[in-house]
Formats: C-alpha cells, sequence, structure tokens
DNA sequence: TTCCGAAATGAAAACGTTTACATTTTAAGA
DNA sequence: TCTTAAAATGTAAACGTTTTCATTTCGGAA
C-alpha cells in the first residue's frame, strides 16, 4: 500500500479511503490510485483490516456433515444470502461428534462475525457450554435452550402430524413410524408429531414405533421387521426418505407391493424421492430457505447487536402426494404450521 | 492478550508462545496461562496473527454451483482433508457465470493461503487473465493452460471410452450419445472419447450425438428425439445420469422397455442411479477423492512453494454395470487410465 | 482580490499478534 | 560451590490497515 500511495502521489490515508469506502475522494484521484494498485498488483490485506475494524466480514458454518443432498442444499441458500450481503463463508463439519463441534466453534472464533449452527445430534447443555457469549450466534434444527441464542426450526411436529393426518385420511388405521436416531432432535420432533397426532386422529389405536438412524440400511431392517410382524400395519410412516427407501427394498424383496399391499411415506423430499418406483410420498422441506433465511437474521444481528431478538422461529413443511400411498394424481397442499414449540 | 500476560505474570511474548507454538513453554506457565486465558474468555485475533505470518490458514474453494450431489461430495472430501490439516475452507460459487467468477476470486485474494477451483465452463483464457499468480491454486476439471498451475482431471476420456467398449462389448452397434454443454470441459471429453471409441472400436458405424445440457429435462427431450428416429439406436449413453433419468422418463413414456428394447447408460454414479428402475449402468466418478487429493497437492504448493509441479493429474473412473444395459448380475470393473490428454 | 466554508488530503496513532535478540533461570557436571 | 550450556522468558520492533484530527485546496461570494 505503501508503494501505491508513493507511486500515485498521496498519502496512505487517502489510498485505503480509496479502496474502503467512497469517503471523500475526488473522483480523479481514486482512478489514478487504482491503476497503480492494478499495475503493482496491490491488494488489501484483510487481516491488518479487521485488526482495527474488528470485523472480518465472514460468517461461520457449522453443520453435523456435508454429505448428501440436505447439506448441499442448505449451503446453497445460506451461500445465496451471503453473496447478496458481500459476506464471506467459512464453513466446518462435525461430523456428529460433540467434541469436534465444539473444537470447529473454538476455531472459528476469532476469525469470523457470527455463526449459524445445526447441530441435532447434541443437548441443550452442551451448548451453552460452548457457545460464544460475545458472537452473534443462530442456531437452525437445534434444541432450544431457553431464547439465549436465536434459532431457526423446520416445523417437523406439524410436517409429521400432517403426514398421519393424510394417512389417516386415506383409511390406513394401523400406521407404523420408523424413527430417526433418539438423540437426534429432529427425529425426536417428527415421533412427537406421529405421536400428537395418533393420540387425536386415531384415539385408542396402538403406536408402532420401530428404531432407525435415517440411513437406508437402518430402513431396510425395518422393513424386514415388519415383514416377521402378526399383524402387519397398512401404512409405513419413515422419519426420513433414506430409511423409506431401504425400507421400500425390504418388502420388494418380501413381495409385498406399494402402494397396492401397504403404503409408504418418507420425510424431506429429497430429489431420490421423485425418482424411485413408485414415487414416494413425503414431506418436502424448503431446506435452502432455511439457510438463506438464517443467514438474514445473522446479518441483521450482526449489524446491530443492540436490537437482536431470539424469539424461536419456524419453517413450515409441504405434503407432497405422490403414488406410493394410493393411485391418485400427484399434488402439493401447504400445511398450516403447528404449535410446534 | 495483554490482560492475560498480566493476570499470568508472564510477557506477551510467552503468552504467544504458549498459544502459537509449543516453542519452550513450561508446562506449568503454559498451564497457568491457559486457565488465565479461559477465565478472560481470550481468543487469539487471527487478523493480528496473519499479519505478522502472512499465512491464513485458510484456502478458497471456487465451484461452478454448489446444488446436487455431486458439489456436495466434493465439498466433502476437501472438507476432509482440510481438517486433517487444520486448515479453514472459505468456500463460494461463481454461478457458471465468468464474471462472477472473477469477482469471486479478487474477494479471495488477500484472505486465503491458496486456491482450489473448479470451473468446467470458461476458457483457458479467462483463467489466464483472473488467477492470480501469486497465489498456489490448483485446477479441477478445468481446461488446461499449458503448464502454468497444477491440476487435477478426472479421466472423461477414458471413462467413455470404456462405456462404449462396454456396450460394443454387448453386441450394440447402433450407439448414440445424448451430450453435454458444448462449452463444458468435461462433456467435452466425454464426447471425445465416444468418438474415439466409436472410431476405433467400431470402424464405419455412424456417430449418433443428441444435444444437451446436463440437466433431466435435456435428457428427456432427447429421448423423445431418439423415439422418433427412423432407425433407432440399440443403446444410449447419456454424458451424465441427471440426463440418463431423464431419457428413461421420455422411453417409459414411449413404451419402450430398458433394458428389454433398449440400453441405457449414464455417468457420474451419483447415488439416485442405484434407487431408479431399472438401476443405472454408468461411470463412477470418484469425486470425494477428487477433493481431498486436489486440497492435499494444494497444502503441499503452499508449504515449499518453490518446490511444486504443475503436471496434471488424472483420476481414472469405474465402470458400474447395472441392469439398465442388461440382465447380468451387477458388478464394478476398474478401468485402466487412458492417456486422456 | 480576499475571505469563507466545504471538500479533499495528510500525519500519526492505534489495532493484536509474532519473532529476533537479549536476558534470566534452570539443571547438570566438575 | 562454581561453571556452563540449554531452556525459558522478556523487550521491542515490525506487520498493513483505518481513523481522528489537522491541514491544505477549491470554488464561489463579497
Amino acid at each position: 500500500m505503501k508503494d501505491v500511495a508513493r507511486d500515485a502521489q498521496v498519502s496512505l490515508a487517502t489510498v485505503s479511503r480509496a479502496f474502503s469506502g467512497g469517503d471523500n475522494v475526488t473522483e480523479s484521484t481514486r482512478e489514478r490510485i487504482m491503476v497503480v494498485a492494478q499495475k503493482l498488483r496491490f491488494v488489501p490485506h484483510s487481516g491488518a483490516r479487521s485488526l482495527i475494524t474488528r470485523r472480518t466480514e465472514t460468517i461461520g458454518v457449522l453443520l453435523p456433515d456435508l454429505f448428501g443432498e440436505f447439506f448441499s442444499e442448505l449451503i446453497r441458500g445460506i451461500d445465496l444470502a451471503t453473496r447478496a450481503r458481500k459476506l464471506h463463508l467459512l464453513v466446518s463439519s462435525s461430523h456428529g461428534d460433540s467434541a469436534e463441534a465444539a473444537a470447529a466453534i473454538r476455531a472459528m472464533r476469532g476469525r469470523v462475525d457470527g455463526l449459524l449452527i445445526m447441530s441435532p445430534h447434541v443437548d441443550a447443555e452442551f451448548l451453552a457450554n460452548n457457545l460464544p457469549h460475545d458472537l452473534p450466534t443462530v442456531l437452525m434444527n437445534t434444541r432450544i435452550d431457553g431464547e439465549a441464542h436465536a434459532s431457526f426450526t423446520v416445523d417437523n411436529h406439524g410436517g409429521a402430524f400432517a403426514m398421519v393426518r393424510h394417512l389417516v385420511g386415506r383409511g390406513h388405521t394401523r400406521i407404523a413410524l420408523i424413527a430417526g436416531p433418539e438423540s437426534n432432535f429432529e427425529a425426536q420432533e417428527r415421533l412427537r408429531g406421529y405421536r400428537d397426532a395418533l393420540r387425536e386422529l386415531l384415539p385408542g389405536s396402538k403406536e408402532q414405533v420401530l428404531p432407525g438412524n435415517f440411513t437406508e440400511e437402518s430402513g431396510w431392517r425395518a422393513g424386514n421387521q415388519i415383514m416377521a410382524l402378526a399383524e402387519r400395519p397398512t401404512a409405513i410412516f419413515a422419519a426420513n426418505d433414506m430409511m423409506a427407501i431401504g425400507c421400500l427394498f425390504a418388502l420388494n424383496e418380501a413381495g409385498v407391493k406399494v402402494p397396492g399391499d401397504i403404503a409408504l411415506a418418507g420425510y424431506d423430499d429429497i430429489p431420490i424421492a421423485r425418482f424411485i418406483t413408485p414415487p414416494l410420498t413425503t414431506v418436502r422441506v424448503r431446506i435452502a430457505e432455511l439457510g438463506s433465511l438464517a443467514l438474514e437474521r445473522l446479518a441483521l444481528a450482526i449489524e446491530n447487536p443492540d436490537r437482536v431478538s431470539t424469539s424461536p422461529q419456524t419453517l413450515r413443511c409441504e405434503l407432497v402426494i405422490r403414488n406410493s400411498c394410493s393411485r391418485e394424481q400427484a399434488s402439493i397442499a401447504v400445511v398450516s404450521p403447528s404449535r410446534a414449540g
């Protein structure tokens, strides 16, 4: 920068002004400075800048994993909002491990202006102990610890409730659930939605919950368990699409037809859901939108840290009706939000 | 940091040493410092650090997009290698737009130690003009401009060649190709592999190339075009899996059976490929591995900038035989690398 | 021409680390 | 106990910006 200033016959301050804000620099001098800077290949040192401005223009994103369509969509939504605000994105994954999550958070402190965290598998206590209090933070689909931090949540309870209502409307009375990991917040909410719906819409009916862990293989195992049952359900609701697909394999192997012999539904509406046979009835989550909204909120919190709301916000889900539950025409119906909290 | 030093009764230098390298600090003092730091919630300022060390410990990743399994896998591979080296990841997407790519590169300069770029759609000239010469850079699946930069490429030519060889081995003599975007480097290579294989293995046979742009819809259109043909091919090779799926839809609509009436193959082996009916024969690209290897190479280049090799490296593909081409058992065969350059 | 306020520019003090060099402490050998 | 090399610690000078405050330049009114 010194060199640029010398070559352009101005002071350091003027070069700085030409580069950062447009504060009071004559157009002619700015142009002269830019020409010299180009020639000298000058590029401002972001470290020095953030040293004095106390801003990095970067936000940190911590996800449990980077595998699969779900996180890809989420990052896409975040990136979209990020570039609109001319911020940068520092990503990291915790591989489902609390210790790694803590390490990642520590590593990001000091190099980001705010944190965007999705960690459905950690408990509230862990978060309370490891989240920096001095850094604006927005939580996504994460167990809420009071209202210490802003949070965005997908209405998993409402979506699961709506799916069960749909199945009941189709005349099903024995509906089994393939659950997700017990420690996973989203899985818990979907389970709760299933239970509440059953209690409300089919009073006296029996719950049938099979264990699963969101993987295709666990869905396959659950499918086999169901086939071994004395009294089979007439409909299976898998807590995510991958398990539904695994279950479908098991049913196919057992010679059971979907939807003829048994109805099958999933959750997430991942792209594969459209392409399997039969196309999967599922609950759509607007993942990219979740990312964008969360980032937008974080950016706001960074801009004025005083006036920051921490009230949790919820994102609705949509039912996506395809052929795995009935032979009707495919359609999408918006679900009204439930009081998920 | 000053406060920490005062409270722990040591100098700034000692605190610095306790935090950065383990250079000569007694275990007892280090411990004392850490306790105080914890109490005071001290976190080192990365900007100040990078100001003097001239290192950001961050590498920048520029991708054409963040949508879909492909990029998700790539980022996962990169992230894996990154965390192993305790580096950070700054991601950005260029949305297929050269101008945006240039802007993203500019924005990253000064805040990263190296650049990892995938830009199959830009030309060599653009890259030459916009890549910083002072920053270690590794190109992935990007048109190579001489050997100015290190590069990793998937052996698209070899994979396409092998797929055609497989089809010819199955007795097919009329093989059509649904091509990718003309300006896309990977699409060009796959097309070249198809042509070379046809020329070598089926001399005198006629090429049949249909336009496509890697989307499902363009595959569907190509499928319809094929159905309208007077002389239909016996096998269709789509330049990526999404187009193969679109094409499959078109064939289903026309009442043409796969693989009974016509064989179908794709490229990439995205997860959906296993789940469609029939499961898709395709060419597997080890995407995550590509990301890891590229990052590893970049890290090496950053560590010793003098001894940096820029020779392009190629990653082999594997044939994945499923049922969309024949009724045989599914299997995987490793393809020997072709001289793809 | 002179004067005045506004706009443009300059000087210099931060910002929070690392590190070369100097100094002190430590531990081991005589 | 004394000596000495090695290990630990301290001092102070960078690193490259931004920003406050002071100064200069500019354009127009008197």
